[in-house]
DNA sequence: CGGCGAAATGTAAACGTTTACAAGGGACTG
DNA sequence: CAGTCCCTTGTAAACGTTTACATTTCGCCG
């Protein structure tokens, strides 16, 4: 393999003069810098990183830590993601919790190895222990940013949408088509981003002046299938919404398909609201309205900060960044 | 940062012990490497996977270039591959060439940089030139797998199901129903995967006594969009055909709700037969019969046929595996 | 033309491992 | 008890960079 040595040589220069002719050109002289590059050329020297990082000590890739590649909600965020990372110089390391927060800790550690600079996270479980009584970002742990999610206790730097007002949107708008008995399809109770948007919902209905909901709430897991079910349930609990609101857009789309094989027609018999606007929601019969998360840039500024705080340029603190959602009128939710 | 060099004094051992403690358990004594695991412990050693690489010259990642990281066809691959790769102690570099082969080339240097050792290509772009006129995979190639695609003159070892095959089982069902008139929606004519499926259709057409096809076949590019595109196309064609077959399941969603918007019912008019089995093909409206890919299989036998390459089991030259695909009857699909 | 300062370049150490080789020590054999 | 062999451990080099520091070169001014 040919080195940095082999170049120097060729060159007839030494290596540092290569090493600062590749790193900081403006430090050599033009016409050795020529001498270098042709050498570079020549001999078809391509800098080994493994080196490099070794040396420095920073390996510019970062772990993007995923509940479930599978949900394609993730995907756009990703993609945001891997596009900044990308023209920062950063690779992302992929890492798929497959919905077992065990499967966490093993990337975790990978920074403690020095195999990536970073974790940002997408889900809410962050693999690492804290210390209940400290609610404080340890200074152990290696950079961490969370998107879409956040934690309940600790302040870590992240990007979200105002989920509560989100929720709370959603609720209003089909207030405003005159819906009042609204059941409502939540995610898992363990994600703060799920509270938040059942507490929108709360809030909602009670403007709406419905002050009990115990009886209109389901609960799901985000999937399809578990959307289907809280369907099932809903319907078989016996009188019929006026709407449906589910927490995401896959839970809707397993609803939905449940209300037609029983012969409720959507929006007339009832209407449907999800939340996300994944790609397949604008293609369900009928398409869905729902609440736009935008996802590619909750992953593109995720790692913009990711980038700053590992270039020293932290804002100093936990950052959290929030980005505004948007309602999308489809086709699911009739005026009553 | 504790090293190993502050684990030995601890331990009151070498460098070198300490080292064969970790890496190879078995060739110290139990004494000894309980002395050095107890160091480990208290000092909080991790050992620096950063030096261990540029040492041994293996990163243990892999990069995985997708085409198109927001289509879901590949979650359950990359799924498939993460998981292997996990077991084998390997990480995955993800790389997002969104739809453009120009983003190929810069992940293909990482391995040039050692910053991976292999790539997993599931596109039919890969990030190197190839002699035209030598048709054997370049030695100065780092080790190569292809999921779901091939390359139409080199042979790379990779995974993928016999795709003429899949598409001519797809006709002949189709067939085996009374239809004789089916339109194809093919993806991009680029990806020999297509011209594969293409081949499987004209050879079942031609089974079913229908010689010209020309004015059957419409093409797409694998989105949603495309296949919207390519229904209307075919609608304002003129003469219905009374089946469709598209060749992924997005596309066969999108041409589905042109089908509705356009007042026709399917499967009573029209019949539409997909292919992959994406999650949403199950939830569609009717439920979308269609070719399963065993997706996540792919993944996990392409990253495998990977690892042993690198571990140097290679099984000498360019495996190519071929898996089962399966036809999953639903209820998009009726009897003329 | 000499001297000076700045810019360019060279020298060499350092990063934390792994590993070839040397050396030490213990058990077994004759 | 001496010799032999194997098992365990230690020593030290090597991997390819980057970078602090030393040295040289160059341009410029007096």
């Amino acid at each position: 393999m040919v080195s940095i040595k082999d170049v120097a040589r060729l060159a007839g220069v030494s290596i540092a003069t290569v090493s600062r002719a590749l790193a900081a050109p403006d430090k050599v002289r033009p016409n050795t810098r020529e001498k270098v590059l042709a050498a570079v050329r020549e001999s078809g020297y391509v800098t080994n990183s493994l080196a490099r990082s070794f040396r420095t000590n920073r390996n510019h890739s970062v772990v993007v830590l995923v509940p479930d590649i599978t949900n394609s909600f993730f995907a756009n965020i990703i993609q945001g993601i891997e596009e900044v990372a990308r023209a920062n110089g950063y690779r992302i390391l992929l890492g798929d919790m497959q919905n077992d927060p065990d499967n966490a800790r093993a990337y975790g550690d990978l920074c403690a190895q020095r195999q990536a600079d970073g974790l940002i996270c997408l889900g809410s479980a962050i693999p690492f222990a804290y210390n209940k009584s400290r609610k404080t970002l340890d200074p152990a742990w290696p950079p961490l940013v969370m998107a879409c999610e956040y934690h309940d206790r600790i302040p870590i730097p992240g990007v979200r949408i105002n989920n509560e007002r989100a929720a709370l949107d959603g609720v209003r708008y089909l207030g405003t088509q005159g819906h009042r008995r609204i059941a409502y399809i939540n995610g898992p109770e363990a994600s703060p981003l799920c509270r938040d948007r059942l507490k929108g919902y709360r809030k909602g209905m009670s403007e709406l002046g419905v002050r009990k909901t115990s009886d209109l709430i389901y609960r799901g897991d985000f999937s399809l299938d578990s959307g289907a079910q809280a369907a099932r349930a809903l319907l078989d609990a016996g009188e019929l919404p006026s709407a449906i609101f589910a927490a995401n857009d896959a839970m809707a789309i397993g609803a939905l398909q449940v209300l037609k094989q029983r012969g409720i027609r959507v929006p007339k018999d009832v209407s449907l609201l999800g939340f996300d606007d994944i790609k397949f929601a604008a293609y369900c019969d009928p398409p869905l309205t729902t609440i736009q998360q935008p996802r590619r840039q909750i992953g593109a500024l995720s790692m913009q900060i990711m980038v700053d705080i590992l270039a020293g340029r932290d804002a100093g603190g936990a950052v959290s960044r929030e980005l505004p959602h948007e309602l999308v009128l489809r086709e699911s939710v009739a005026r009553i």
